[in-house]
DNA sequence: ATGAAAGCGCTAACAT
DNA sequence: ATGTTAGCGCTTTCAT
């Protein structure tokens, strides 16, 4: 069995209420009791039962965590800035995990409200806007890259990311850009609208295709365009996973990069850093994002009632290996 | 405030104890209440507080995951694998998060103890088999790719996958292999025990070098051996990433691989494909480990005196494009 | 400085 | 089929 709170009490010879204060040094108990209790405590191993502690606080002092996907690194770059702020708040952090189809997105919602977080955390969301509204009575929700009206929001302006990475395939010389599109879904249409408006502006047709969130997906569907007659002379990937999608693909028809063709990624992720062939990407500066949201938590947990925040991180642009002006 | 179970049945007009059983959909609730409870439950949004309810069940039904580090993809996988059969079994998981320098093991598995999970699976545990001893009290513990003395454990041969490693070099013909180590620490030595044997079996001089996890101390380990004046003619590192930091380095140097460096990584992540140039690797099928560490955790859950559970998975090793034989 | 007692939201006998 | 009641392990008044 367990040791519990009373096995302590017993033990140190005080009652359950005496322990409980002396672990969270409370004022009011005396030097030599506490130091006798935690010591007691230490032998036997003892760990707060967080479920009945949680229960009779009526508060879990806990920041719970969404994460679309563990195989895109993004993630865990904002995953460290949440730690590095709620480690430093003493908050801990309750974890969950989506996937890239997003139909794990309300049961992973769904098991935070369980545990009574005091807010979530969630980057990546895939779930539409309508879907997301009951969890607004729920709990209180940060969406990390992804604008939730009415929820407090901290996201990269990805307009100005996209025209940040067309303006300089632009400025080199391109003219036949490719967009590699992630599916549509609310908030996350950013990039897609900037590139046909930046290239409209321009004067140029917008080419868009559309593949999932993986690598091996993006190659696929670049395939049949690398395939037919007229190439584009570069591509604008949704991000660093489907850019490298786009350089397998590339590299299995013997296509050089960036001689024959350009190719930017997003993220800024260390999978945009291939040896040898660097990709030119778009840094959110995910961690960022992340430290910001925890911060906004935190303070939402102060003010549950202050009018939803709202913070839009810049992005820039990383120029390395995979660009270059199109060939003559 | 949140709704409760006591808000639903009011609203049914019933009592608690029915919409426990009703939402549980155990015997001996009527089609008729049931479909209503259930109906009212759905618009309120109620959800169950599994703080109240795992303290009053007395179990929470619950798995503790560790990862050491989200950055590492092998976590991703294998925490896929954990997923899948969790998931099946309608086992809820609860997560918590390491770092490569190991100073998050003994808090993360803490939190674990706290949140009542019936068994923990922890995948790449840096802990010493010291330290580790006193949770063997505190709660089940199925380690995965890391050995711990009375444990349930699901490891990989890394003897075998070193072996085999090496043995594909030496066939090709190298005779100067430098193995990039990690630290030193219980339970992650077979590799560079390995390594050791099979070089000396084959009249060799083992030379080792030891990084960090990271990439970039990979290279820069590297760096010194690389700018002297005998080389070896192959590395083999200790993971994919320490083996894409090696490949840094000898892109830095115009050094080509495989022409005239061969370079093996471990645990054939999608980091081990960097376009053009795939690594070979060794592939220690880590969703595999998940799936069957999660299979072995629920085991566990129905039988807790049982004895130790012990599984060894075998790598294979994957050829592609690292290796080739020395030059002349 | 310390202890007694009530209660957090739920589940699990047990009673009806 | 449904309701009553006694906890689960802790925290928190409130006494002493």
């Amino acid at each position: 069995m367990r040791v519990t709170m009373e096995d302590v009490a017993r033990e140190a010879g005080v009652s359950r209420a005496l322990v409980s204060l002396a672990l969270r040094d409370a004022y009011g108990v005396s030097d030599s009791t506490r130091d006798r209790i935690l010591d007691v405590a230490e032998r036997l191993n003892y760990q707060r039962n967080a479920l009945a502690s949680g229960l009779a606080r009526r508060t879990t002092n806990t920041l719970g965590v969404f994460l679309l996907d563990l195989h895109n690194e993004l993630f865990a770059d904002i995953y460290d800035g949440i730690r590095d702020v709620a480690t430093a708040a003493g908050t801990e952090l309750v974890l969950s995990v989506g996937s890239t189809g997003g139909t794990l997105d309300k049961p992973g919602l769904d098991a935070l409200v369980r545990a009574q977080v005091e807010v979530v955390v969630a980057a990546g969301l895939l779930l539409s806007d309508k879907e997301l509204a009951p969890y607004r009575e729920l709990t209180h929700l940060v969406s990390v890259a992804r604008r939730v009206p009415g929820a407090d929001n901290v996201v990269s302006n990805n307009e100005l990311g996209a025209k940040l990475a067309v303006s300089h395939l632009l400025e080199i010389g391109h003219r036949r850009i490719l967009h590699l599109a992630a599916p549509s879904s609310d908030g996350y249409r950013g990039r897609r609208r900037a590139f046909s408006r930046t290239m409209k502006a321009a004067g140029l047709q917008p080419q868009i295709l559309v593949s999932d969130y993986s690598r091996a997906d993006a190659a696929r569907v670049l395939g049949p365009v690398l395939d037919s007659t007229d190439l584009p002379t570069a591509v604008f990937a949704h991000n660093d996973q489907t850019a490298l999608g786009v350089l397998d693909a590339l590299h299995s028809r013997d296509i050089p990069v960036p001689e024959q063709m350009s190719v930017i990624g997003y993220d800024n992720t260390s999978a945009s850093r291939p040896p040898g062939i660097a990709l030119t990407t778009v840094d959110l500066h995910g961690e960022e994002l992340g430290r910001r949201a925890a911060e906004i938590a935190l303070a939402r947990m102060d003010s549950p009632d202050a009018p939803p925040m709202e913070e839009t991180f810049k992005p820039t642009l990383v120029i390395r290996g995979t660009t270059a002006p199109p060939a003559a």
